[in-house]
DNA sequence: TTGTAAGCGTTATCAT
DNA sequence: ATGATAACGCTTACAA
């Protein structure tokens, strides 16, 4: 691989005036327009690349940014990441991905290689849970990289100092719930989420709030995962239970796909026998016209790449609710 | 951030000794306790991280792993990439994930931006389209690349000379169709694809020989996408056409998922009035119980680093048909 | 068993 | 407008 030294000798300067014509930040200098193309030229046909860990050691920061998400798998933080490697892209940087499992202890040994690596900035994407041990020496290896000048942006709620850009959990569950409770449904129950999971209890707030408002009991099940699979498994449960809800609220599209799967196989009608919803607004959710509370995803990431690039503090986007054709309004039997 | 030459101060030794205890591969170079005790205490209280930039700089290689996918939306690649991440993550490796919406242009930009880094491997999730322009532009450099020692791993047919790990296509999709047709199934079409994209044309081809073999004329609509939002489209239109297939293969699982979709909602029954399998063997399809051809997306992810680490060359895993509860043996009316 | 020193490719400082 | 040179933090022959 061609180096800058051997591009100067090609062009026949100096390995600064090649480093000036080809560098991103010194581009302004001025050069004689001849000299340029002659190093330009030189590069082109010595197959010319920059040295990206040359510029970091000399920098000392690379133009890595790291995301440490709880699922990859999961469209929720999939569409995050995407977010995010399209405008750190766009900004010429470049993503580095790591899957954490919601483990504190595999969060901290991932965020210290991207820390390794001279990340500018690191992007948590998705909450913590409770008590989870390993979480102080998390917190502390991030206090540590922030003093040290590198970004950590948090795209859900977290027990350390990051920077959170974060829907509000709660307000948006209680929306969606109470949009349920207008629409004529009477016995709503809230289907998944993990035990201590900060952004899923605070989403099970929101309907308990919602509910009680209104003088209903609320009704949580399924608190073994956020994935299709756990929304399917206790929706099964619930429609095998003595008394059916007629809606159920799901922690996350996730588990609403999950609970619409389970439903469709026991022969029910969606949403005349019982109406669902989910929180997310991704993209599986849109194809089966899910009711949603749809949170802007890849405009979190993209807003997080955009606080690492340019120190900004940005304001987080509002969610909104989308109507899909998993609820309707309901008449009240009398 | 502390230095090897801090640590090496704090410890009362020179660098060398510092290096040759802290490091990875010169682990096993004779240090007395006393001496290794010493080292490894003053990192620990320096709070010591060793430099990625520096040690990749002087080897020449950094421990990247780039990736680059055609939709890390789709859990196809999604589910690729994290059998990359985890691999990687194992063998001291880190994932640099980048998109590329199969064009062959922005493939050789983030092509390039990985080759800057230095990445020991990079691979390819996802086949080309036939005749893209820029298809020529990014064979000539991953051939640079693979000169430089760059491993170049490709999990998809592409028209470039990289280190396939490839399913077969063709038979998986003859496969597939020929069980339907066993079942009874008569009029079968075929939904999803994207002209030229040469891994969809493979399952097109497979579809048809089957087809032919068994004297029956095949149908290929949708041919518009991947995505379950185009396989709910395609199946729309088949559904609402004058002769209604009783059973559709699609190209892959999402296109499965949407058609599912079209289906539940236009009232039909499944597998009754039309059966429905797809190919990937995704978790989504998983949950919904779809009959698909399983592919081991996660464990060519693995092969690949395994590839990358170990310089090996391994043999591609076999697929296998999964029966699932959207297909089932028809009566076939006389 | 330990240390010295060169050099990886780039950029920044200071001349010219 | 251009160039010489010294770092950046690490690894590794080569010495001792």
């Amino acid at each position: 691989m061609a180096t800058l030294r051997e591009v100067a000798r090609l062009a026949g300067v100096s390995v600064t005036t090649a480093s000036r014509v080809l560098n991103d930040t010194d581009r302004d200098h001025p050069v004689s327009d001849a000299t340029r193309a002659a190093v330009t030229t030189a590069a082109e046909t010595a197959g010319y690349r920059r040295s990206a860990a040359a510029r970091a050691l000399k920098n000392g920061r690379s133009r890595l940014i790291g995301v440490i998400a709880s699922d990859v798998l999961d469209p929720y933080f999939a569409e995050m990441t995407r977010g995010i490697e399209v405008a750190a892209a766009a900004a010429g940087y470049v993503t580095v991905l790591a899957n954490a499992n919601r483990d504190p202890y595999q969060e901290r040994s991932r965020f210290q290689v991207l820390r390794e690596h001279g990340a500018a900035g690191i992007v948590f994407c998705g909450s913590d849970i409770d008590g989870a041990p390993g979480t102080a020496e998390l917190a502390r290896e991030v206090n540590h990289a922030m003093r040290d000048g590198t970004d950590v942006i948090s795209l859900a709620p977290r027990g350390f100092a990051a920077t959170e850009i974060v829907i509000d959990n709660e307000a948006s569950s209680y929306d969606l719930t109470t949009h349920l409770l207008d629409l004529g449904n009477r016995q709503i129950a809230f289907v998944g989420g993990l035990p201590g999971l900060v952004a899923a209890e605070m989403r099970i707030s929101g309907y308990r709030r919602a509910m009680y408002n209104q003088d209903r009991l609320p009704r949580v099940a399924g608190l073994d995962g956020m994935s299709q699979i756990s929304g399917r498994a206790a929706t099964e449960r619930l429609l095998a239970s003595a008394t059916r809800p007629d809606a159920i609220i799901c922690t996350n599209d996730e588990t609403a796909i999950g609970a619409l799967a389970a439903i469709w196989q026991a022969g029910l009608r969606i949403p005349e026998d019982i109406a669902i919803a989910g929180i997310g607004g991704t993209d599986t959710g849109r194809v089966f016209d899910l009711t949603s509370i749809e949170l802007p995803l890849a405009e979190l990431g993209r807003l997080a790449v955009e606080c690492i690039v340019t120190h900004s503090t940005p304001v987080p986007p509002e969610y909104r609710l989308r109507l899909g054709r998993t609820t309707a309004p309901r008449n009240p039997i009398a």
